[in-house]
DNA sequence: GTAATATAGGACCAATTAGTCCAATTTACA
DNA sequence: TGTAAATTGGACTAATTGGTCCTATATTAC
């Protein structure tokens, strides 16, 4: 290891980025809002990052890398697999209070801005849903093994469709739904799950 | 009436740049892009359109107009309410051929780029929503009535939760999701529904 | 000391952005 | 024929965009 050592801690200066277009959106997100909030010189962004595109898929997978640890560990933590699916959804009523909570989920909002336009992106996306679509799964064949699901329906159907109200409910909240309408709405798609023939 | 009648169809411009802003978003579909699309001279367009961003507010508002014009039909000629609402979620599935299809709902795609940053924006997001849901609480009305749809649940929390499933499909055939996928997805909420205790 | 690397800062780039303004022309109606 | 309005096209702004390159300086290992 030759000459003179990283000044800025290059993980920390990527979070810091993945929160901004978190907020923003790729496009939205400027060089110049990059550099001011990583706290970087424009020379060291591009001789660490390469670009910011470059950088948006580091991103991407640092957020699937996330949310997969994240969710991996409540659905161990659980009481049952069947309250961690019933959290998974009634928690984001929490997201209407603050702004935060208000920007969604980084990987929706990326297939959603323009992943149609972008091979590599969308293999980001794809990739970002595939994983938090395997630990919902692991939750239903469970939740079917506890009972708590009937088992009439394929698991991997019941996991399709928990993807579909998280990120349905998270678009809800981003148009501005109150916690009381995405509670109920959580709640109901919740007690469908439970009172399946 | 006096002086030099206008030469384009001012509304047939506008669907024009609606299905611009719809299929690129707002930010991505740049001024020339516009021009090019709607065949006008910029000082033609700045004339009647007043700016890019009213010209947007207009298209949000027309869309909002045909969608609803297009599901208040669809509810008025279906064979049952509960028909209508199987319906406007299983074809849902029809957007995964083409790339038309893919560029989901220009209101919850605009929910999803800008509406926490432009008030004004989010007031015709939030109209548009409004609207939707005001059609899917007639169909649950109209299909409790029939005894398709239990009563035990009340129609507006079942119409919030449509309009969940159905953004949240519109964001799952935007991400990839196969044909099949999204009929099961479908199908399993439309069963869901019927099958409410 | 020297080689290697990181740093900040600024000059520079070509392209694009939304938007304004003007001049010349065309069309209609009274 | 005169007036009002719409047309095109181009000149023009001021700002911003992502990105490159260069210089000068600082820090480390050998």
């Amino acid at each position: 290891m030759l000459g003179r050592p990283r000044e800025f801690d290059e993980n920390g200066a990527r979070e810091v980025a993945m929160q901004l277009f978190w907020a923003k959106g790729y496009e939205a997100t400027s060089l110049s809002n990059l550099l001011a909030a990583m706290g970087i010189s424009k020379s060291s962004f591009y001789q660490t990052f390469e670009s910011k595109h470059t950088l948006f898929e580091q991103c991407l997978n640092q957020y699937r890398d996330i949310i997969v640890s994240t969710m991996s560990k409540g659905l161990a933590n659980a009481p049952t697999s069947m309250a961690f699916i019933r959290h998974a959804l009634v928690d984001i009523a929490n997201d209407t209070n603050d702004p935060l909570g208000r920007r969604g989920c980084l990987i929706m909002n990326t297939a959603s801005e323009f992943s149609q336009r972008d091979s590599s992106i969308a293999r980001c996306v794809e990739a970002g849903i595939q994983a938090t679509r395997d630990i919902f799964l692991q939750a239903v064949n469970a939740a079917q093994a506890d009972g708590d699901i009937s088992s009439n329906t394929r698991a991997d159907i019941l996991a399709d469709y928990i993807v579909t109200v998280v990120s349905g409910l998270k678009n809800q909240v981003k148009a501005g739904a109150s916690r009381k309408q995405i509670i109920n709405i959580a709640e109901l798609s919740v007690s469908t799950l439970q009172e399946m023939a």
